[in-house]
DNA sequence: CTCGATGCAAATAATTTGCACTGAT
DNA sequence: ATCAGTGCAAATTATTTGCATCGAG
């Protein structure tokens, strides 16, 4: 894989913030410093960087797919009214990769959790 | 809700198979029967359906959307290769709603996991 | 009769892709 | 020099929506 500019500063712009940004966020912020850098670019690269396992790319229900610069095994949780999403780090399901496993027969790659939350903040709002 | 035929025909379907179909085969299979049903329709039934909590949508990560029958709390997992959605009725999780609502100190309203599998089939084919 | 539901087609929106050009090795 | 990576714009694809009409209550 040859260097270039634009994938150093996808990676480095979303492995520096905990905010889970979308890929048009990601274009945002990298354009700050680079005016020339495309958005196709900008999806090309965080693909190929999420499947390479530098990112984890989070699919959502209903929204935008987003992007994380965490890959160590961890859950999630999003807001339903805001979209935000928050890391969950406690409770990761050790043995049960193993079980599914048994029970279908069939070999288990991973598993991802989502929770569904309503967030401090949108709770004081209603 | 008034009554209609295309609904009750989209909700009959989903409810009598185990395949998890798309938007498109329950689509293709109502108008086996009912062959003036149109795709917009059926696209506006299942998400008012799945909305209400007749059915569930599952959200899948590089496919379309597809529905279950089965509104009752368990979990998925879908072959990698060949995209197939199965059931898994076991270890549902209990308590971690909880726990996670006190680790964010917010409302937790529930939870989906996705286990990533090669199913049997596919394994075979390799 | 009234308004919710439909069929059809056009619109939407996120993401992907073709192509000519640029830059890394 | 070679070919991976880019910028740009057009294409793709699942899903949604506007509108005229139909059908349930």
């Amino acid at each position: 894989m040859n260097y270039s500019r634009q994938r150093e500063q996808i990676l480095e712009y979303v492995k520096s913030v905990k905010t889970h940004p979308t890929a048009e966020t990601v274009y945002q912020k990298v354009r700050e410093d680079n005016s020339n850098i495309s958005l196709g670019t900008v999806y090309r690269n965080l693909d190929r960087l999420s499947r390479d396992g530098y990112l984890l790319r989070i699919k959502m229900a209903n929204d935008k797919d987003r992007f994380d610069g965490d890959v160590s095994k961890h859950y999630h949780a999003v807001c339903t009214h805001c979209n935000q999403v928050f890391d969950i780090f406690t409770n990761y399901l050790k043995d049960t990769d193993d079980k599914v496993s048994k029970e279908l027969n069939c070999k288990v790659l991973s598993h991802d959790v989502i929770f569904n939350i309503i967030c401090p903040d949108c709770e004081r709002g209603f």
